[in-house]
DNA sequence: ATCGCCTCAAAGATATGACGTATTCAAGTG
DNA sequence: CACTTGAATACGTCATATCTTTGAGGCGAT
């Protein structure tokens, strides 16, 4: 999943800062500087910085050098750039943004599910509410984390629609961020649970409109919690 | 907004070829042939691949190759990814799509519009509305479809959430597309620019919920008319 | 005949030196 | 003061050499 070889270690170590705000916008970065400071060659640098331009993250421009382009131009979807900003100082502003478009996004693919998702996946959603269930109770974060990924990608996915479907892997980095950085509570809530049980049934029954209520309620939880940690 | 130099040049060649189809999933290109075939350089070669390595519509191996992914793995946000799918031969599917994604998200974007749009922007989507009104009856379809993208585009932006902002461009694609590939009435209809008035009034008096309404019944109005045209 | 190990070669990955070229800044000129 | 011009600078591209990984075929042992 992620890039290799030396291009990714010097990636690893860019992206981070910059998305950060250790390196601010505007600031000049220059080609020679980064060779020697990594100890690495042109090639690399250069395919580094270009792959940091293609999530508009710099530009580089002759006789100028590589400028770390403003917040705004970023390219916000990227599940790398993503990741680096839940690491980083504006950790918060990215959770937000992300709660909304979850609030946006899940309940509307939880109502597509119910009519498209394969037998399959509808057993699977019943399957994983009864497993966050039981990690639940067994306060054991590190498969509820895994299970509850699992579940939300799931839906996404039995969608059928490809863009929703790829936003699994960001609703994914929003979970693992949350989980990580303490911001929901130790013990799951049991009403969350059974939300997560009431969707896997609704997608079961074929019955859209109840689906998407009960993944609204999830995700309007998880963003009140988040408001609430946050202030 | 495009990238720049040789490398630009082999993406705009090999994005739309693997993004049509026309290079299918599994083909694997070689370097030292791409090299030959545009007459560039190993460096050139390597940079246009890690762009496209980016988003994930090939992945370069040793002693393999660099081979087209799947299309479950490429980076459906990518506004470049977007505008060679919709010049290619899924654009159908890939307009569906995109409209399921502006369902989910427009609506949600409105509402958050009419609580946090800033005077200048109610401003703006007012006169937006009104231009919108004006061109529709001349039929000028060019500057009816640069109002329609900015009216967007100015919601969005509005919305105070920096990944609904960032949909703006994909919104842009999807409606340069429709209208450039003639999947829209002649005449833009007059129920669809009243809605558009509509939205604007909602915005400008801070009404949420009929901003939401109202975009909604544009987006599925949208969506309606291009089931109608592909069948 | 099949399995596992070894060797070799193919193809990308990295390093490096040379040259090209756009852009900025400032000196010089009218 | 405005305009031109030129040189310095930092990225952009090319060509070549070398390193590293990995797939495939061969070889031997079981």
């Amino acid at each position: 999943m992620e890039i290799q070889g030396l291009p990714g270690r010097l990636l690893a170590e860019l992206g981070p800062a910059i998305a950060s705000g250790e390196v601010p916008e505007g600031a000049v970065l220059r080609a020679e500087e980064l060779e020697e400071r990594f100890g690495v060659s042109r090639t690399v640098v250069r395919e580094a910085v270009r792959i940091l331009e293609g999530m508009h993250l710099v530009a580089s421009r002759r006789r100028v050098g590589i400028t770390v382009q403003p917040r705004s131009d970023w390219d916000v979807f990227d599940p790398l750039v993503i990741r680096w900003r839940l690491a980083g100082a504006d950790r918060s502003a990215q959770l937000r943004s992300l709660g909304s478009l979850r609030l946006a996004v899940e309940p509307a693919a939880a109502a597509l599910a119910a009519r498209h998702a394969t037998d399959d996946e509808r057993r699977r959603l019943s399957a994983l509410a009864v497993e966050l269930t039981m990690t639940a109770r067994a306060a054991d974060l590190a498969t509820f984390l895994r299970h509850d990924i699992d579940f939300h990608t799931t839906v996404l996915r039995a969608s059928r629609n490809e863009m929703f479907a790829h936003l699994g892997e960001t609703v994914g980095a929003v979970l693992t961020g949350r989980t990580e950085y303490h911001l929901m509570p130790h013990q799951p809530e049991p009403y969350a649970i059974r939300l997560h049980r009431e969707v896997a049934e609704a997608v079961c029954a074929g019955e859209a409109e109840r689906a998407e209520q009960a993944m609204r309620t999830i995700v309007e939880g998880a963003l009140a919690e988040l408001n609430e940690q946050l202030g």
